[in-house]
RNA sequence: GGAAGUUUAGCUCAGUUGGUAGAGCAUCUGCCUUACAAGCAGGCGGUCAUAGGUUCGAGUCCUAUAACUUCCACCA
């Protein structure tokens, strides 16, 4: 018997860790039947988690829950990124050091410690959310085996020539003082000026206006353009013009890139201060000059301004313009400024020697793909090709940073030459192992490459790190295509894009057939849930802790997919009371159907059409999961649960109490519509609130059923064949019962006081008759009366005293 | 500048392939009914952003407009 409340925290608690005790969850190797494998997307290990990320998985937890009840093998890996730049920023800020500062393995040292901790914290808030995933064998991103697949898959990429290595222009953060990738590129608004300065024509006593931003990148300015078509400006053309303050000169060159209409129509191009400038740089084979170093100060370039930084030598070189009156006007403008995300400093660009994998030259395939791959919801494939279109940047992998996986490269002492690592000597860390043979040129001295690989290098291969964990095979595409890959959508451009990068290269496969992508839960206001408030009061922790985990999940579950949904406490109101409903209807019903076994029987007409209505919502519910709409399944389960709670329960009940007065059959009949109705809504609520279901279900059904949890039990599939006209005339019974309800709640009275009789007027009256017990029964009725003709409903008048039964 | 999304009851949102506008919350009126007052019954409340079009019929399809959101591009 249930308890006559349910107290989540000790159940939550006590099913958890049967769960995990039980193995319940686990991939069943050798068995035949068919594999369901999910992408599961790697916390990034750099902070506090917050409900955004908790309901994410939320979703990804029904999905795989549901195809386990569906009878597939649900492999749901579970991993860690725990490698990378956010990693590094992360420990940075705890150690209140910089990793330069540090010496490197000191600092890898401390990351591996402080990640330990925070994946020790994640681990409980995932199993206090009742995750399914496998928590007991997971991957992380930085251990030897990973490190493995990922030097491997640099070595194939690279014998593919899809990897080179070259000195060319590339994004750069002084703050991070690594390259970086156009992924991670954020816009922010910046005020900035717009400066219209000076620039003499060399030999004359004139000038031209040029316009820029950036007037520290004076010192670096290789040439100035304008468009070929610029009749007032044509006169420049094969004249030499002086760049203010510093004084060189420097050639006017045309091109069709320049706006007319911007400024005066002539640019300064320095390399680089742009994106367009490295573009000109490469189409007009320009020097490339260097401003300003990997930490962001000023080179012997400019001059007196040397060692400064980019920001102070703009006001110092503003300053000096001003006094040799070379500034015309400024104007402030704010505009939008690249930089990167993991730190919010603008981006520059600069030259140095990279590792980059190509991907301008496979835009075909790589949009191709997109259009392949199954996106729930559709429109967000537009968002990927987008991104696809508008790439300008080949994916630059190297990092200049410490905790990070190691290139599995040498450079020869003697000629410089590269020298790989073998497959079979992988990991190796080329700061501490050395090649096994020496150089084409003979040396045998090597330094290793100092560089780590992107985070996303090493993420991108998340299908056969998981893999590996069970094969054993590394690089390899054997449940290639997986079946889904779950996230949020800001990682499209992201996460999934390099997966399908690499997938395409290795395997010339899809990573995985299906994209679930979710929405972001955002502040109250609209605005974005930032990492930096996972600490209030609405971390997930707490939450879980105040509301439970079913209705966290419960909550989480009724996110649209796709759609950003502002957090309110006042949703979790909805899941509570869900949750205790369920309690107390299946404590009522259940308590009938102690002792009981279910065996077919003769089906009263109501118990009848509550089986097909079970029927259809059975088939509305698949239907919508298929699509990965959950929200809209568990809207359809729950509309039917409460009306199976007020209007089914409610014409049974007296038949399920009074056997004597009613007759063994009826009541066997409503038993076993009872039984298997609440074992199908259970089961079709389990994937979403778990605990309350397996605790209702051990509770009686578990037995009967011969399982041990609720979890690993088949969806109660009760046949397609819906007669829908029974549902229809069935229907027609509870439009009666609520006009009786109409009529007492209009003259105020309680639902039970009786009538002397009802009038039914409708064309489906020998329907009706069969119900007619149940009718009396819920409506406190002594009589039913019947016309013939269009429906209507005319209630008698109120009596005092107990109608007589039969 | 390009793309996507949103606009439905006071609030938060559902609304499958076109066929009489839905739920929860809020509010109001009742009801302690042998599971549940964290409940039950009932009521009030909507020119489905605007303007056109297709259709016997449009919240749903098409075209334009407006407002808001997001992604991308621009960054001289």
């Amino acid at each position: 018997m249930l308890e006559k409340k349910y107290n989540f925290s000790i159940n939550e608690k006590k099913w958890q860790d049967y769960w995990f005790e039980n193995d319940i969850y686990k991939f069943e190797e050798g068995s035949n039947k068919k594999v369901y494998s999910i992408d599961t997307p790697p916390p990034t290990v750099n902070g506090k988690i917050h409900m955004g990320h908790l309901s994410s998985y939320m979703h990804i937890e029904t999905v795989a829950r549901h195809h386990r009840m569906l009878g597939e093998n649900v492999y749901f890996p579970f991993g860690f990124d725990d490698n990378g730049l956010p990693t590094e920023r992360y420990v940075e800020k705890v150690i209140k050091k910089k990793a330069y500062e540090l010496p490197r393995e000191t600092f890898v040292n401390i990351c591996l410690d402080e990640t330990k901790k925070l994946e020790d914290e994640f681990f409980d808030l995932y199993k206090s959310a009742g995750f399914s995933c496998n928590l007991k064998t997971h991957y992380s991103s930085i251990a030897p085996r990973t490190q493995k697949i990922s030097q491997h898959s640099f070595l194939e990429l690279y014998k593919k020539g899809k990897i080179y290595h070259a000195e060319a222009p590339a994004l750069w953060c002084t703050e991070c003082r690594t390259a970086c990738a156009q992924s991670e590129l954020e816009d922010k608004d910046i005020e900035s000026t717009f400066n219209y300065l000076k620039f003499y024509i060399s030999g004359t006593d004139e000038y031209v206006v040029v316009a820029t931003t950036r007037p520290e990148m004076l010192c670096g300015v290789v040439c100035v353009f304008i468009n070929p078509n610029d009749e007032k400006n044509k006169h420049l053309l094969n004249k030499k013009l002086i760049v203010p303050h510093f004084g060189f000169e420097v050639e006017v060159l045309t091109d069709e890139l320049v706006d007319l209409e911007k400024g005066s129509g002539i640019v300064m191009c320095c390399t680089f201060g742009d994106n367009v400038d490295k573009e000109w740089q490469r189409k007009h084979n320009l020097p490339i000059k260097e401003c300003f170093t990997a930490d962001g100060k000023m080179t012997a370039l400019a001059k007196e301004f040397e060692g400064m930084s980019i920001l102070g030598c703009r006001k110092c070189v503003l300053d000096k313009l001003k006094e040799e009156d070379l500034l015309i006007k400024q104007e402030s403008i704010t505009h939008a400024v690249s930089t990167h995300d993991r730190c919010g400093t603008p981006i520059e660009i600069a030259v140095k020697k990279q590792w980059f994998i190509d991907v301008l030259s496979h835009k075909d395939e790589l949009y191709k793909a997109g259009m392949d791959c199954n996106w729930y919801p559709k429109t967000m494939r537009a968002r990927y090709l987008n991104w696809v279109e508008n790439l300008s940047w080949n994916w630059c992998i190297s990092r200049q940073r410490y905790f990070g996986i190691p290139f599995p490269v040498w450079f020869c002492k003697n000629c410089g030459k590269l020298k790989m690592a073998e497959a079979e000597d992988l990991p190796v860390d080329p700061l501490k192992d050395m090649p096994k043979t020496p150089c084409e040129c003979g040396c045998n001295e090597f330094v290793g490459e100092t560089d780590v690989m992107d985070t996303w290098a090493t993420s991108s291969l998340t299908p056969q790190i998981s893999t590996d964990m069970r094969t054993g095979l590394g690089l390899d595409d054997t449940m290639i295509p997986m079946n889904l890959r779950p996230n949020a959508h800001d990682n499209i451009r992201v996460w999934d894009f390099y997966t399908i990068v690499k997938s395409l290269y290795h395997f010339n496969k899809l990573p995985w057939s299906d994209l679930m992508i979710s929405g972001y839960v955002t502040s109250p206001d609209g605005s974005k849930l930032a990492k930096s408030k996972a600490n209030s009061a609405n971390s997930p922790q707490d939450i879980i802790k105040t509301y439970s985990a079913d209705v966290t999940r419960y909550w989480a579950n009724n996110m649209t997919l796709g759609k950003d949904t502002a957090f309110s406490l006042v949703e979790f109101d909805n899941g509570k009371k869900l949750v205790n409903k369920l309690w107390n209807a299946s404590k009522f019903v259940l308590s009938f159907l102690e002792g009981y076994t279910p065996k077919e029987c003769e089906l009263e007409i109501m118990d009848k059409w509550l089986i097909e209505k079970y029927k259809d919502l059975h088939d509305r519910y698949m239907k919508y999961l298929a699509k990965y709409e959950i929200a809209l399944a568990l809207n359809e389960l729950e509309k039917f649960f409460w009306s199976f709670c007020d209007n089914y329960v409610e014409l049974v009940k007296r038949r399920l109490y009074n056997p004597d007065v009613y007759g063994e059959g009826a009541c066997e009949s409503a038993k076993y519509a009872c039984y298997h109705v609440l074992l199908g809504m259970l089961k079709m609520f389990s994937p979403v609130i778990p605990h309350i279901t397996e605790e209702i279900y051990m509770s009686y059904f578990a037995e009967l059923e011969g399982k041990k949890s609720i979890h690993i039990s088949r969806y109660l599939d009760l046949g397609n064949d819906i007669d829908k006209d029974l549902i229809a005339k069935g229907d027609k019974v509870l439009d009666i019962v609520a006009l009786v309800r109409q009529f007492k709640s209009e003259n105020k009275v309680s639902l039970k006081t009786f009538i002397e009789d009802i009038t039914i007027t409708s064309e489906i009256n020998d329907f009706i008759k069969l119900a007619e017990v149940d009718i009396k029964a819920v409506s406190s009725a002594y009589e039913i009366k019947y016309n013939d003709g269009e429906f209507n409903v005319v209630v008698g008048k109120v009596v005092e005293e107990e109608p007589i039964t039969e």
